[in-house]
DNA sequence: TAGATTGTTAATCGATTAACAATC
DNA sequence: TAGATTGTTAATCGATTAACAATC
């Protein structure tokens, strides 16, 4: 068996596809390493270590076609095709999701919505209608969806996790201010501002 | 000069407050590293070695008090008083932070919301009125507020950002997806669902 | 050709883990 | 006392950087 890439080289393609995808917005055609790492700040021999462990995409004296490099990116991360997405929870940061504009081009895209609420049950956000979580489970099952984004109260995080597991989903970004357990096979990522806030005011004055 | 923390132990420290926080909740008064570890997935050599690098916080054989402990990461992370934030942009993702209600208990608190937009300003959201962006220069230094919150467009960031260094401000929480540039002694940390949703998507099938 | 930049190797640096004496 | 768990050291493991031959 090859070994796997690392996790933190996996974490830093969609930082790197996210400035390819403004470079080429800005109408930009070819980069560097040095010229991506300057924006990034990240030296430029890590962008070239970590992009030589899925291939040679660039050429030695111009660089990288932006258009390529972003493409390779993309097959690499899967999200050549667009992922359905399972959003839990129709408070305020779900109605900021489902509002967001960003996921469709990148790869994403909330198609079901869920809460407990009888208030919100049924109220319409975005497309959507927001469903009963008693449904969550068979409604994830009958789509088949894989990715889920978790936006309910810390105290309801992990009993909704558990649910989600059986349903089938392999990917939770949690947005809950709790860490939850998931089994082996199935991937987190956590969402928590205040946590990110305490991560700088360790530095400040 | 001391050998600095690390700041991959600093971003672990919230994450174990956090912890603490929930067992004080649940009525709990002492833990070990190991069961600390259990809970959030992590190596309880690796919690010990980390929480070493501040003091001595435990007792053999016991563990470790929670409220001490998370009274002393309080204290390491600056965070028994409460930071003052100001918070720019207020679109869908500005008014699901301003409504957020976890800020306060946690260290930090909104206390100023400015947008660019003619139909925002003026605005009430929570308890302030939306501010015009033109004014917010003057408003954080006259409040002499030291971390913002960025949710404006990816177009605007590195413009309000630059406006913001000027401001005085030292730590950005950054929601805009894109890179944002700041010079030495200024905090960022970037918040990107979709960043987050692909460094998942490379594990799924 | 001359200049630029890649991909890769080896060296360096840093983080994690295992193990255990100290001690509650 | 016996059992448990800390704080710390040394060993291991992994990530980053510097340097450069290859080559466009």
């Amino acid at each position: 068996m090859k070994k796997p890439i690392p996790d933190i080289v996996i974490g830093r393609l969609p930082v790197y596809l996210r400035a390819l995808q403004h470079m080429m917005d800005a109408g930009r055609s070819v980069t560097s390493s040095q010229e991506l790492g300057e924006r990034l700040g990240i030296s430029a021999a890590q962008i070239r270590k970590d992009l030589s462990q899925f291939g040679e995409f660039g050429k030695q004296g111009t660089g990288y076609t932006i258009e390529f490099l972003a493409q390779q990116i993309q097959a690499i991360l899967k999200i050549e095709k667009v992922w359905e997405i399972a959003l839990i929870g129709a408070g305020d940061m779900g109605n900021a999701l489902a509002a967001y504009q960003g996921f469709n081009q990148r790869g994403f895209h909330i198609s079901k919505i869920f809460d407990s609420d009888p208030n919100k049950i049924g109220k319409q956000i975005g497309d959507y209608k927001v469903l009963n979580i008693e449904s969550m489970e068979s409604e994830i099952k009958k789509a088949n969806i894989k990715i889920a984004m978790l936006a309910v109260p810390a105290s309801v995080a992990q009993e909704v996790t558990d649910k989600l597991v059986d349903a089938g989903i392999k990917a939770i970004l949690n947005y809950a201010p709790v860490s939850i357990n998931v089994p082996e096979g199935v991937r987190k990522q956590y969402i928590d501002p205040a946590v990110h806030l305490q991560r700088m005011s360790y530095y400040l004055k």
